[in-house]
DNA sequence: GCACCATCGTTTGTACACCAACAAGTTCCG
DNA sequence: CGGAACTTGTTGGTGTACAAACGATGGTGC
């Protein structure tokens, strides 16, 4: 090995690689996020946040609107239940159907926490300057 | 409710929080990875393709090289050992560790695969134009 | 009507990801 | 030397995430 650079014959280079970084990235944002907010995961967030915005929709439907697999929001779905954030019914018109709804402790919990929220997409953020963070996220978007 | 725009008092949008965005950037990523490379899973690929680099690793270094807990590294180390990619044998010198390091087999996967996994990100870049990724892969290296 | 097909929710299985606690080994320091 | 402090790997538990298969329901077209 003559050389300092060693990455035998591929020069593959891990830490360049976008879903590398991208990946320490969501590390940071879910550690910042943990301590911000430790009653809830970020996922468990979603969907309260979606369900409050949208006072009501299938478990299916919440799982689309939040980008969630249906066995994902099931299981989520199921622990707000269990914490009495969320309420769940059969929906009359479509009996495959279950109804979910924020409890009136969930929307509580909610307008809590939506401040602290907030400013954990800023805090994220921090390590850019204003004009770089309105670049970063339009790339983002672009790339989801 | 006289207004389009719902969100009650709080006026909180999920869609324009960062950690939402990254998420399904994210999700994105990982669909493309695994049509591309099917053989292994993202993280997988990474700790094979670091082992290639180092040659030889403890578990826990090998971890702190690719961002993943030691209980993480673990299962992805007997997951690649069980499958013949590497190998495991005591340090002789620290009988705390296991060094580990690929087998021929793995550094012949990894060659392989390195150029699919570089076009991956390529691909996951696809909606950006050539200055935008650089931008972007800048950007988000600060926030990792 | 009725067969066909899509959708809804569920279950099972695999794979990260992290926390907390632990035992065994190593290092540091007085 | 000898004990405190740290590191290494392991285990158990919780929580996403997705694929695949399934039963039940709903809609569609003939």
């Amino acid at each position: 090995m003559p050389q300092d650079s060693l990455a035998p014959t591929t020069g593959y280079r891990l830490e360049e690689q976008v879903g590398f970084v991208l990946r320490r990235a969501q590390q940071r944002h879910l550690s910042i996020f943990a301590a911000s907010i430790p009653e809830l995961t970020p996922t468990q967030f979603a969907a309260l946040a979606k369900l409050c915005e949208l006072e009501q929709a299938s478990q299916n439907a919440l799982g689309r609107a939040t980008a969630m697999d249906a066995a994902t929001i099931k299981g989520v779905i199921d622990r707000l239940r269990v914490r009495g954030l969320v309420e769940v019914r059969p929906d009359a018109a479509d009996q495959r159907r279950v109804a979910v709804a924020p409890t009136a402790e969930g929307r509580r919990l909610f307008d809590a926490l939506a401040p602290r929220a907030r400013r954990i997409t800023d805090d994220t953020l921090a390590p850019l300057t204003a004009p770089e963070r309105h670049m970063f996220l339009a790339l983002l978007e672009k790339l989801a």
